[in-house]
DNA sequence: GTTTGGTTTGCACACGTGTGCATAAAGTAT
DNA sequence: ATACTTTATGCACACGTGTGCAAACCAAAC
């Protein structure tokens, strides 16, 4: 059993009182007194037991996170650039996966509930109709990060999912591609309905028809790229140009035009969106949409810290995404050496 | 502010002492009492208040995983694991990052200690000899996954990295070739260290000798790996076959051959440890070591429970590794199509 | 020496829950 | 009817900390 406070004030032939106090640097208390408490504290190596303080401040300073999966290694970055944040200010994270099962996000809401978190972070992407009103039901501070349906909430972050579809189709566009395709995600994100629409957009700007028969859709795996783009490549007429949903899709589709022998960029150009880690090494490195993860991550906890901290404020951000073009997109009929 | 036990009893007419053994189904409370409470707590959305409770019983059903960082795929893949099965035992789980810096590490245990965690879950790979003593003074059960000197502690789940190392190895020498090299980390982790002793293992059983211009050290990242492939490159006489680290390092790798116009497996042969998911996306397709990420964090947790649980046992578990032969390895002097 | 005012300290309660023990109620055996 | 057992409930305390308020102490001013 590690030492409470009232050992240390044992220790210091004073009431705990004021060694919470002396501990606290309050000014109440004699300056020499404060640091010989103090002294004896850190001898006597007393750690203050946060449970009890919670218990008296109503304050756990902990937050919870949610997502569907951290094995996502977008959702990870994110979560890093939160954790970052917040143990500099000396909250802790909780870390919840929800895996997009209704049961889990009850559980997940339930634990958050029952541990007193001051306030949350969600990144659950695919959040249900049924999960918006069980998380208010939390009452403290919620920040979305690329969440779908923000409207409910008065605090997010997001990347600019239509900007940026509209970058990266523009790019195409400027490329000469005349036969665009999108390859989205089935499982029916805002994010997803979001990037088309940008994609949309900017084949109308360029005077390009939507043809259906070029839109595909993956499910932001690899695996659904490969089929997606397997599904493009059986068409009488090809696509020259396709935009992914995410890297992750691209990857997928990369993979699918190696097996059928398509040289990248020469004959098909690819692009992703997100940015991972590893987009620079792909073969070929990958032309993409750069979101900010970890600094997103960062800046939604440094508002939520805010919100804690008792500042009144509406912030729902929106972050431009950045065109990173690497050697996966190429001027139509250009000949890879 | 949410209610609390007593706000049941007041609305039920009973002591809260009642509502707690009614809500813990103890059977000293009569059966259509307790009916009844738990009736009126849930129409009441009482949700009990975790901190409190752990007040009384010191036991906080929460753990602690401290990591490098969760932006690793690996990292996070083991994460998902162990959160999947901490939430059916009704535990939570705080996430830390070390980024390997001492002055973070003692950071997280300090907090760790602080909220009281009931055990502890480290995958720091790279701890220095500082962080062990530091971890034994939090007094919970520890349970290393993947760890180096698992030597101090009672508990630990590993890779077989020295048995996964001779197997890719042996491997590379089934298909014909002599001139294998290593990529591996020089941040000095053991399980470079274990890896690279397989190496050394496999290539003295099929009668090569270890040269050690074929030994080059990446940092378990894709750059690193590209260094140092380009440093193999850059030999007079190149190896053959590369047998990397990790997946992460591979991919470096791999990026660093096909700028350099050297086809695999046609001219090399590269191979990884791990088995990302992506790794079965790559180009060429990764031939890889399997480690049960997911499932090896899933044991990890499901051990510490016992202790928690309060059995004794000690677990120093080690899993073997899985080979797994894709596309990018071949027999020496292949030709590809 | 008394009063005033400031500084420092401790008392006592609060936070929400679990639990040993005593008490009350109800049932059973004599 | 009494004594004993069983069952059900409440009282009171504990866990570790923070904090309003009163008390104690001290110094300065009169």
């Amino acid at each position: 059993m590690p030492l409470s406070i009232k050992d240390v004030a044992r220790l210091a032939r004073v009431s705990h009182s004021t060694v919470s106090r002396a501990l606290a640097n309050s000014q109440a208390v004699n300056r020499l007194t404060a640091e010989r408490i103090r002294r004896i504290a850190k001898d006597a190596g007393y750690r203050p037991n946060t449970i009890g303080r919670s218990l008296a401040t109503s304050r756990t300073r902990t937050i919870g996170f949610v997502v569907t999966t951290v094995a996502d290694p977008f959702v990870a970055e994110v979560a890093a650039g939160i954790e970052d944040v917040a143990r500099q200010r000396g909250y802790a994270v909780f870390l919840a996966n929800s895996n997009a099962d209704p049961d889990r996000e009850v559980a997940v809401v339930r634990s958050f509930q029952e541990r007193r978190v001051d306030g949350v972070i969600v990144m659950a992407s695919r959040v249900g109709g049924l999960y918006m009103p069980l998380l208010a039901e939390l009452d403290v501070p919620i920040m979305l990060v690329d969440n779908q349906h923000p409207g409910g909430f008065a605090h997010s972050i997001s990347i600019d999912d239509r900007g940026g579809a509209r970058l990266m189709t523009s790019h195409l566009a400027a490329l000469g591609h005349k036969r665009i395709a999108y390859v989205g995600d089935r499982n029916g994100m805002q994010s997803d309905a979001d990037r088309m629409s940008g994609y949309a957009d900017a084949l109308q700007s360029s005077g390009i028809e939507l043809d259906a028969a070029y839109v595909a859709l993956g499910n932001g795996a690899p695996a659904g790229g490969l089929e997606a783009m397997q599904s493009l490549l059986a068409l009488k007429q090809r696509p020259t140009a396709v935009f992914c949903y995410n890297d992750m899709t691209a990857i997928g589709a990369l993979r699918a035009l190696h097996k059928a022998g398509v040289r990248v960029p020469a004959e098909m150009s690819v692009a992703g969106f997100d940015d991972l880690a590893i987009a620079s090494f792909l073969q070929p490195p990958l032309t993409t949409v750069r979101q900010p993860k970890a600094e997103m991550g960062r800046q939604a906890a440094a508002i939520l810290f805010e919100l804690l901290e008792g500042k009144q404020l509406e912030a729902r951000i929106t972050v431009p995404g950045e065109l990173i073009v690497r050697e996966s997109t190429a001027p139509l009929g250009s000949i890879a050496l």
